[in-house]
DNA sequence: ACCGCCGGGTGCC
DNA sequence: ACCGCCGGGTGCC
């Protein structure tokens, strides 16, 4: 045993954004080949092929097979010739060369992304000094004619005619195979947890249990690989390599929503704890261990410290640190002697960009476990490369969603999950993703079988022995239509007047989108006042800029708009949530590290929005809540319609039961304010969690309004984005909604926090709209969106996003 | 012979 | 490489 002090810690939680579904995993693949048109736009098509010559095997230990594919790589720094360009076979060890006659056209079309290159070798692969090579050329039809003319000009010629793949064929009979294997292959095995473990588990949970113990205990080559005469060979591929593949000890537990996948994974940590051995109970025995364990959680959501407690033992100690916040220790060894390390996307991808200084990326995990793991899906995000460059030999996702948006989100996934050879872009994209983008079957089902043979999904519907794997209570929904007073609708069409004339003359000069934060802040007034009056803030209109300050000071207000808005605006760059959203001087808002990015890479960067210039240092943060000037709430507070109607249903349901506790949840946290006081005046206990709330503050309030004796708070003030996943407030059975959302998927979210695993009584959802106003409107358009998203399955186009949101402009305001 | 031809040395880019 | 190519050796029939 080495004293190194980054041994074994070993699980990390992340978490996501999880909309439930119950589609199976065929019929997620199968609506993939829908809206895959947009992962690779016109780079479908071939150009052309033609056989070339892969010269100088003598040099190099790269092995291919017969029917293997190769890469091209150029390599422009070669001393002899500037056009090399390099062989190389799946593992990126080199084969050898392209003959340099050939190099010369093909580092042109290359170097001028004219088309990408991709090899086969269709026989030879044992000719000591060089084989063959079929080179098919792919890229947009308008260089069809600019490729053919490079390669004709050096004295070869492309051929058209399609080559159909040798690969196929054989990946064709493996993955039946496979396939039939799978189907085979039992995961309704249960598997009891360990003794510590205090919480009893469902048959479904077991399942998983057994499904995720004995893949991290497996001693066999990962997925798709088989051992042949000293080599290695993918089956699926063809692929054969001398290493031996790195091990793929962890997967995918893809339960919907309310599965109990956390539990599950807390059941997997104590009773796998160290060497296939249960957290045992004896103290002593526990201290001579040497294993640790990191977790990795997101931000705001549910307190997973607490799911510990919660499940684990009272009389066992189990080591939890909770890695985040600005107390937060870097210290390796702190963390290596941990049973559980908790940690955040933000608080790794932070610790992570600041290189010298991430212990979490210095310890070798036993294991790491990212909840809600779809918020890896972009590659390109800092917090993606942070979570790839964690270690450990046992890898898992928890996700309801693996296969959200497209492909590329799986290939997030196995990237993670360094399951190779599908962990290289390329590699993916030849053998999976392309072929399924172009309704390859075979492709299709070797997609099919690759999920299959990582991914644990049960859904709400899901059987296990012909019986529901969970019977939740009925959810009802009843809308509220609220009318105003003649006072407040004076009031409120003065506003929509105004705003009316405002947002009108921006359609009449085109300048929608450069002034769309003025458009969200009319928005926002008018859905405050549908609310309280006493929402709404000071309105500062698209006037001069004034002095930076005063510009400093608009811009605030701006972002504080948007991002309090609810609108869950998207960062048009990573298309993600906001992360440390910040606004440009030309009123854009976007992610800090996204923005920032642009700016450092462009030597004139322009906003990706307006084209205005932008810099670095004119970004302006946003100061978060505390700022907010405190709405009324003192002794000039008044009520509104809309809180008249929420204190009538809650008296009403506090005399018809006095146990019933409700969710009231808004997406106005001064809103929220308002509603304390006339709950204070009817003597409602009641507790509150918003997103400005520190961690330990929310497990308290959580702890608080979950706990049922007498005197404990029946109503729950939340934030709707708050309200994310993993949060468990089944003590509610009633959910008031306030205000409606842009999106109902985040007010489904929501109402799951209290129907899920755990509820007894049958929840009741209300929802208040204001007759004849923007809210009315907007559940018109939520519906509209709802029909789409029934019929083509959520195709997000962004070149659509900008006519699709002026639309709705225009319907809100009925313009 | 400022050639042709022969046969050994040699070999990616 | 059981090739091509290079360059030295060589030279009527």
């Amino acid at each position: 045993m080495t004293s190194n002090s980054c041994c074994h810690p070993s699980s990390a939680f992340i978490d996501f954004l999880d909309v439930g579904g119950t589609m199976t995993i065929s019929q997620e693949i199968a609506n993939l080949t829908e809206d895959s048109g947009q992962d690779l736009p016109e780079e479908n098509v071939q150009i052309g092929s033609i056989q070339g010559t892969v010269v100088g095997l003598r040099y190099y230990t790269g092995t291919v097979n017969r029917g293997e594919m190769v890469s091209l790589v150029r390599q422009p720094q070669n001393p002899y010739d500037r056009n090399a360009v390099m062989v190389a076979n799946v593992y990126g060890s080199q084969v050898g060369h392209i003959k340099k006659e050939l190099a010369a056209p093909m580092a042109y079309i290359m170097d001028n992304n004219l088309a990408r290159v991709e090899g086969v070798v269709p026989y030879g692969e044992t000719n000591k000094f060089s084989m063959p090579v079929n080179l098919t050329f792919w890229g947009k039809e308008e260089n069809r004619d600019a490729v053919h003319n490079q390669i004709r000009r050096h004295g070869f010629k492309l051929g058209t005619e399609f080559k159909g793949s040798l690969i196929c064929l054989f990946a064709l009979k493996n993955a039946f195979d496979k396939l039939f294997d799978d189907l085979m292959e039992d995961k309704t095995r249960e598997m009891e947890p360990a003794e510590v473990v205090c919480t009893s588990l469902l048959p479904h949970q077991k399942q998983a249990l057994s499904w995720m113990t004995s893949r991290e205990n497996s001693n066999d080559l990962p997925p798709f690989w088989e051992e042949k005469s000293g080599l290695y060979f993918n089956v699926l591929t063809n692929f054969a390599v001398k290493e031996r593949p790195e091990k793929v000890l962890g997967g995918i537990l893809a339960d919907d929503m309310g599965l109990g996948k956390t539990l599950t994974t807390i059941a997997l940590i104590a009773s796998n704890f160290h060497n296939g051995k249960p957290l045992p109970l004896e103290q002593s025995v526990r201290s001579r261990r040497s294993s640790s364990t990191c977790k990795m959680k997101s931000t705001s959501k549910g307190k997973k410290s607490d799911q510990f407690e919660q499940h684990i033992r009272a009389d066992v100690t189990l080591k939890v640190y909770l890695y985040y916040g600005a107390e937060r220790i870097r210290s390796v060894k702190l963390l290596s002697e941990q049973d559980v390390v908790l940690t955040t996307y933000n608080v790794l991808s932070s610790d992570f960009g600041n290189k010298a200084n991430s212990p979490l990326h210095k310890v070798n995990w036993l294991r790491v476990v990212l909840d809600e793991g779809h918020v890896i899906r972009n590659p390109n995000a800092l917090q993606s490369k942070a979570v790839l460059e964690l270690q450990s030999e046992r890898r898992w996702i928890l996700s309801g969603t693996p296969i959200q948006n497209s492909l590329k989100d799986l290939y997030m996934l196995m990237s993670f999950l360094k399951l190779k050879p599908f962990d290289v872009k390329e590699w993916w994209s030849r053998i999976i993703q392309r072929p399924v983008t172009m309704g390859d079957r075979v492709g299709l089902k070797n997609l099919q079988v690759l999920v299959k043979g990582i991914t644990l999904r049960r859904t709400k519907n899901s059987k296990v022995a012909g019986r529901m794997l969970v019977q939740l209570p009925e959810r009802r929904v009843f809308v509220q239509h609220v009318t105003l007073s003649e006072e407040e609708r004076e009031e409120y069409e003065q506003v929509r007047k105004e705003g009316r004339k405002v947002i009108g003359r921006y359609f009449e000069e085109g300048t929608i989108m450069t002034n769309y934060a003025d458009v969200l802040a009319i928005l926002v007034r008018l859905r405050q006042y549908c609310c309280h009056p006493g929402l709404v803030g000071k309105y500062t209109g698209a006037d001069d800029p004034g002095t930076p300050s005063e510009l400093r000071e608009r811009l605030i207000n701006k972002i504080t708009l948007v991002l309090n808005s609810g609108s869950d605006e998207e960062c048009a760059i990573c298309l993600d949530s906001l992360r440390q959203p910040v606004i440009t001087y030309c009123a854009h808002v976007y992610c800090r590290p996204c923005i920032c990015e642009v700016i450092r890479s462009e030597k004139q960067a322009r906003c990706p929005l307006c084209r205005a210039q932008i810099k670095t240092k004119e970004l302006v943060e946003y100061p978060g809540e505390e700022m907010q000037a405190g709405a009324a709430t003192g002794e000039n507070w008044r009520s509104s319609s809309k809180v008249d109607a929420l204190m009538s249903n809650l008296l009403k349901l506090r005399n018809e039961d006095p146990t019933v506790k409700s969710l009231v949840v808004s997406q106005f946290t001064r809103f929220m304010d308002l509603i304390e006081v006339p709950l204070r005046e009817y003597g409602f206990s009641f507790t509150r969690l918003d997103g400005s709330m520190a961690q330990k503050t929310r497990a308290k309030a959580i702890q608080d309004f979950q706990d049922s004796s007498p005197g404990s708070p029946t109503i729950m003030l939340l934030s709707l984005k708050a309200g994310g996943v993993g949060i468990n407030l089944t003590a509610a059975s009633h959910v008031f909604m306030m205000d409606p959302a842009w999106n109902p998927a985040a007010e489904d979210q929501c109402v799951d926090r209290c129907h899920r695993l755990g509820q007894s009584r049958d929840v009741v959802i209300t929802k208040f709209i204001v007759k004849d106003s923007v809210e009315e409107n907007m559940v018109k358009i939520q519906k509209k969106k709802q029909e789409l998203v029934d019929k083509a399955f959520g195709v997000k186009k962004p070149q659509d996003l900008k006519q699709a949101r002026m639309e709705e402009i225009r319907a809100l305001m009925e313009i």
